[in-house]
Order: structure tokens, then C-alpha cells, then sequence
DNA sequence: ACAAATATTTAGATTTGTCTAAAATTTGAT
DNA sequence: ATCAAATTTTAGACAAATCTAAATATTTGT
């Protein structure tokens, strides 16, 4: 599989949103900063290969194979991502140009050394979940804190509110993207919540909790 | 730099032994498993980019700037072997496909990092020297242990003997290709030394001595 | 010194991945 | 149901990196 072949698996992938639906060729183009007729050109070479499923004018998808394939590079990409933030100290929004680069790498062993040395994570630094060796892993969705229950975790990846005083908040109290957030306890009487954040527990109110995304893997 | 003008460049570095001698098309054909006519076009071109010095009929050899980009994918080549063998448990003869991989990786910011998380190695698997961040690094030899003064150490990268006696011995006393081997003394009436292998001494005759080969950074 | 052997370059073709411009197909609004 | 707009494909061109075969330059042996 050459690397730009990658590159289109991997975006015909995401846009089917791991669901393997069609998605048309535009919308590749724009994935990847390409032009349509590339686009036509390269899922044709797919096709003729097994690795996609193409029809004129239809949209493509990936076959069984091309999923297979789209799986192993995401991934390396996110073992590589968990990597650079826990082992090499990269923040949260630096690591995505290098795995770019580092999921092309074709070892087997590599990446299978580099699960163990890791400790066989479970999801990324943005919270999006790591198939195994297999291809099997879990999806992940984006909810508000206050939606989540009790007893679940999930990594933070974003703010609703992104106001000078909310983020304050969230420095105040240590919470930071990229965290793992575990709700401990909910208080019916006016919805705060007891949350665990890097060991420590806090309490922090429904409207912290309703400002707040987290990914989790269901 | 391309992919392909990145392994052109380490190979005119490798055939100039580090002193940028001039090499010829063929040598470099050779090297690369390529064509002479290839490597004419390719050298004309980093001529132009300011990356060689290319004379038709004269040969070809890297300007300032080449070699620091030469030294750069030396330095990522032989950190990137140091983290399989000593963070992944890589065996000493797996390492070096990977690394021709890894080596393209475009991230000083990783390049670094990795260098700090290995405690800043001197010395690949096979006991070649690690260019430093600003390309300054130490030549290797290649010696007998035999013929190592007292006080050096060294990489085990070779037997003179290969027969299986000789290798039984070194098995016997754990003695294996990519160990570091430091002289502690030499007795003169016989000429057996004393060395320390993974941190035990062991004495062993000078016939065995003849017949190990080390690489040293004097 | 010069012919033969060797090394190197040139010319032209090929493959991969891309592009533009034009043609074909599909979609959607009335 | 039709036709204009949007989407998609085709045709032809291009750049990068390679190759083969032919031409040219250099080196070597006597």
C-alpha cells in the first residue's frame, strides 16, 4: 500500500464515519485537499485492488479488506499519539502532524511493542478509542459532563462556553483537555456533581457540568 | 527534501565515510540499487537545490548544508535504533528496516525528545556514533578486543572466528553482538584480559581476545 | 599513445499521482 | 416532467522518479 493510498483509506474511512457507509467523491476532495477527478482516478486503483467498493457516479466505500486496513493505520496513529503525549511529553494538540506521518511506518512489530510499552491504551489523548490488534474497539461519543452517569469516565475534549471566566474555572481547578474525568456522584437536589480529576475529587456545579464535553467509549 | 532525495543524500554521506570524499554515479548506483542514469538525474538535482556538488564525469559529493541534512538523518536513523532495542526489547539485527523508515520522520521537536527520553545515547546498537543535536559526533572503529587498551570499552559487533566452538564460548559466558565490553586489565604473561560484560567480569584468554571484533569511539 | 574496456550521460519511455478543462450524469426546483 | 445546477467522470497534460538503449567521455593496458 503506497502512502497516498493510505491517505485515501483513511479519509474514506473517517467521512463513513467507521461505519463504512458511501461517501461521494467530492467529499473526499475535500477531505483531502484534493481535486475530484484525483479522487475518481485513485478510488478506480482501490477498486482494481480489492480494497474499495466504487460505482460511477454511486460513491465508494471500503470493502472488508480496506477496513481492515483502514483500522490498522488508525491504529498506529493513535498508539502513536498516546506515545508522544505520555512518553515524549508533546501537549494534546501537537501530536497530530507527526502520527500523520509516524502511522505510515510498516511494522507489525513496532506496533504491537509499542501497545505494550504503552500498556495497551484503551483510547488516545482525544479521548477517541484505539482498535486492538484485531480491528475490534469501541465507538466513542461526544456528551456534556452533566449528560453522563454516574460511575462513567471519559476524556475532556472540548468547551461549550469558552468564555474568559469558564476557562478560568477549568485552570483553577486543574481540569485541562485531554484529562480523564470520572464522575463519582450525582446531587439530585441542584445536579453538581463529585468528579474525579487526576486523583483528586472535586465538586463542581450543573452549570460547569453543562459546559463541558467529554468523549466516552459505551 | 524528499523521501527519495533523503536516501540519495545519506548514501553519498555513507560512500564519503563521513570525510565527504567525491564518489561516482556508479558507486552510488550500486549502493542504492538503482541505475547509474538515475543517480546522474538525481545528483543534478540536488546540485541545483544547493544539496550536492555534482561535476559531470567527476563525481558528486555534499556541500556544507547536505552534510548537516546527512548528519541530521544519521542522528534520527540511530536514535530510532537505540528506543527498538532498548524500549521495545528489538533484538539487535531488527532494527535497522525500521529505522530506515523512521529516520524520514519530519519533527525536530521529536527527534529531540527521543534523544532526552533514551538519557542521550552516544552510541547505536552497533556501536556507531549519535551525531548530536548540532551534528558534532565521534568516529568509530572497528578493532579487536585484543588490541583495545586498558580502560576503554566498546560494542561487540563481530567474531573473527565464526565456528561453533567459539561461538558456544561467548553463549557460555553471555558474551552477545550489541553488548558493551569495557577492559578493566590486561595480564602481560599470557595476555588474558579481564572485562566486564553487563556488569559482571569475566577473565578470558587472548585467543578469544584475537577473535572478537568491537567498535570504539576514540 | 591509442584502442579496448569501463564509466557516465543523454534521449526517450514508463509509472504514479496530480491537475485543468470539457463532457457526461445526477439532482432538485418548479 | 423538464431543465438548470451541481456533481462526477473523461481526456489530455505535467512533474517526479525511475528505466532501457544508445551515445559520449574517461581510464587502462600495452
Amino acid at each position: 500500500m503506497t502512502l497516498s493510498e493510505e491517505d485515501y483509506i483513511k479519509a474514506i474511512y473517517h467521512l463513513g464515519k467507521g461505519e463504512n457507509s458511501i461517501v461521494s467523491t467530492n467529499e473526499v476532495a475535500e477531505q483531502m485537499s484534493t481535486k475530484p477527478s484525483s479522487v475518481t482516478d485513485m478510488v478506480k486503483k482501490l477498486s482494481d485492488k480489492g480494497v474499495a467498493n466504487y460505482k460511477k457516479y454511486k460513491g465508494v466505500c471500503l470493502t472488508e479488506y480496506g477496513l481492515k486496513v483502514a483500522l490498522t493505520l488508525v491504529r498506529k496513529h493513535r498508539l502513536w499519539e498516546v506515545f508522544l503525549v505520555e512518553k515524549l511529553n508533546f501537549a494534546w494538540d501537537e501530536v497530530h502532524e507527526v502520527a500523520e506521518q509516524l502511522e505510515h511506518i510498516k511494522s507489525e512489530k513496532l506496533t504491537d511493542s509499542l501497545d505494550k510499552l504503552l500498556g495497551f491504551p484503551q483510547v488516545d489523548p482525544h479521548g477517541d478509542p484505539i482498535p486492538s490488534k484485531n480491528g475490534e474497539f469501541k465507538k466513542a461519543v461526544k456528551k456534556l459532563l452533566n449528560e453522563i452517569p454516574v460511575g462513567t469516565s471519559g476524556t475532556c475534549v472540548g468547551v461549550r462556553d469558552s468564555s474568559a471566566p469558564f476557562l478560568k474555572f477549568l485552570d483553577k481547578n486543574k481540569i485541562a483537555l485531554g484529562d480523564t474525568i470520572l464522575v463519582l456522584e450525582k446531587e439530585e437536589f441542584d445536579g453538581s456533581l463529585y468528579i474525579q480529576v487526576k486523583g483528586e475529587d472535586i465538586r463542581i456545579s450543573d452549570q460547569i457540568a453543562a459546559n463541558l464535553y467529554l468523549k466516552i467509549t459505551e
